[in-house]
RNA sequence: GCCCCUAUGGUGUAGCGGUUAGCACGUAAGGUUUUCGACCUUGAGGUCUCGGUUCGACUCCGGGUAGGGGUACCA
């Protein structure tokens, strides 16, 4: 088995293509086939250096490794011209200068559902010639068969008057002499597949298998668009996801089994994954769904792992201590730092916060609190939680109406780890330090 | 215009002629709680529509409707 997967290069990666990515790598290393690389350029303005290389990278950090590759198609065009020479002198393509008001004007006289078929002339376009009777099926092993009417297809183009190939050509041309097995790729492009079939036929090639996965939709429910939200790999990693909780998430994006399990991890997806039983409905990018999954996937990393990881992520290091009080608070990367960075940087400054807390009766009860957590000793958790119990009791208080003061003073704001654990993360000479700023004020 | 695909709660899905239509996210209420979160309990919410086939349709067939894709000397 060898399944090839071939993005364009029009720059970043987005989420439909990520997940393409996914399901080819999936059936390949399911049954230990061979995963296939190639990059879609016949049109090389595309595929620029800095294009290609966002693309592998986008691989390389949801870890999908293949096997061969990147093969580049603009590499092959000498290929592509000795084919191409082929079908011409087997009267299977014709050179023609028709162009697209031509096929207009012939569609005008014959029925709009006639397909266009030219005359071979010395110069311009290659076209390949359809059969006039007769239909092409696509098999797909997500949808099953499609029928289309050779009739309805026009002789379609497969190289430019310069000669060099497109696209619907060379995918075919460069699967055959790859002999690709499998072709696992958007539904945008079954409408293609005939004219691809054709070409497979022409050369006298045996087909792939082919498999349209659904398109992904907006959370409008429209086409997605780079508009709604995260749209593409790099904007995810960007956004603070880890890699194992979006593959998981893509992978389930339009396919499910029996099993009602949400959470699969990367090697029971490879046991699991079944191309056949992917949904034929387009799905929607739920990015809530993905959060959600994402905390699950957190929350099983080691401390210090994550540390690890928000290391990276954050630049800074020495955050070991603060990632052990924030593991449980935070759902994605990027929500450590708003969470847990006053512990390092200081307080932030949020006037709404000092304004509710901070107040008269605020103060009274963070005075009080700084008495206590000055003689609390040995300064950890459990003893500051003692004393501040004491403070509430002794001021016949809410918990909060003490908590909230103290968690003010040292983070700035309303919201933070629990206030014993930061208190201790800061120690007690910072911690009073910060304290006092906040009432002298 | 022509060709093609699709249709289960708000979202992702399970079901494959007979089920109280299951699960997950989200959502509502409650619990836990020093904030946020995490966690626990309970609830609301669905088979696009109209016909047909059948003893019986979410399931099969046809027409609508809606959404999507293709129709390039783009990929």
């Amino acid at each position: 088995m060898r399944v090839r997967f071939a993005p364009s290069p029009t720059g970043q990666l987005h989420v439909g293509g990520a997940r393409a990515a996914l399901y080819n790598w999936l059936t390949a290393r399911k049954e230990g086939g061979t995963f296939v690389l190639r990059i879609e350029d016949t049109d090389r303005e595309r595929s620029t250096p800095e294009n290609v290389e966002q693309i592998l990278d986008a691989l390389r950090w949801l870890d999908l490794d293949y096997d061969e590759g990147p093969i580049s198609q603009v590499a092959r065009s000498d290929r592509h011209e000795e084919l191409l020479q082929r079908l011409l002198a087997d009267g299977k393509a014709y050179r023609t200068t028709a162009t697209a008001e031509d096929v207009k004007a012939y569609k005008e006289q014959h029925g709009a559902d006639r397909g266009f078929r030219g005359q071979a002339e010395a110069e311009g376009a290659v076209r390949l010639r359809v059969p006039d009777d007769g239909e092409t099926v696509v098999h797909d092993l997500i949808r099953g068969d499609t029928t289309f009417r050779h009739t309805h297809l026009d002789d379609p183009v497969i190289a430019r008057s310069d000669g060099t190939a497109l696209y619907n050509f060379a995918v075919a041309a460069d699967d055959m002499d790859a002999q690709i097995t499998h072709v696992i790729r958007g539904e945008d492009h079954l409408s293609n597949t005939p004219k691809q079939l054709l070409v497979y036929e022409a050369l006298g090639a045996q087909p792939p298998v082919f498999a349209h996965l659904p398109l992904l939709h907006g959370p409008d429910g429209k086409k997605l668009s780079k508009r709604h939200g995260s749209a593409s790999v790099q904007e995810l990693r960007d956004a603070g996801y880890l890699p194992e909780a979006v593959v998981n998430y893509l992978a389930l994006l339009g396919w499910g089994d029996e099993d009602d399990e949400t959470i699969i991890p990367r090697d029971e997806l490879v046991r699991r994954f079944s191309i056949e039983r992917v949904s034929r409905n387009p799905a929607r990018f739920d990015e809530q769904k993905l959060r959600w999954m994402n905390g699950r996937y957190l929350r099983e990393l080691s401390t210090d792992e994550l540390t690890r990881r928000l290391e990276e992520f954050t630049g800074r290091t020495g955050l070991r201590p603060a990632v052990e009080i924030s593991r449980e608070k935070v759902q994605t990367l990027a929500e450590f730092w708003p969470l847990a960075g006053f512990l390092f940087d200081g307080p932030t400054d949020d006037p709404a916060a000092r304004e509710k807390w901070l107040d008269e009766d605020g103060l009274g009860a963070l005075a009080e609190a700084r008495e206590a957590i000055a003689q609390t000793d040995p300064f950890d958790a459990e003893q500051l939680e003692t004393a501040l119990r004491n403070v509430v009791q002794r001021r016949h208080a809410k918990p909060r109406d003490v908590y909230q003061p103290v968690r003010v003073a040292i983070a700035g704001t309303p919201v933070s780890p629990g206030i014993f654990e930061s208190l201790t993360v800061l120690g007690r000479d910072e911690s009073l330090r910060r304290i006092d700023a906040a009432l002298t004020k």
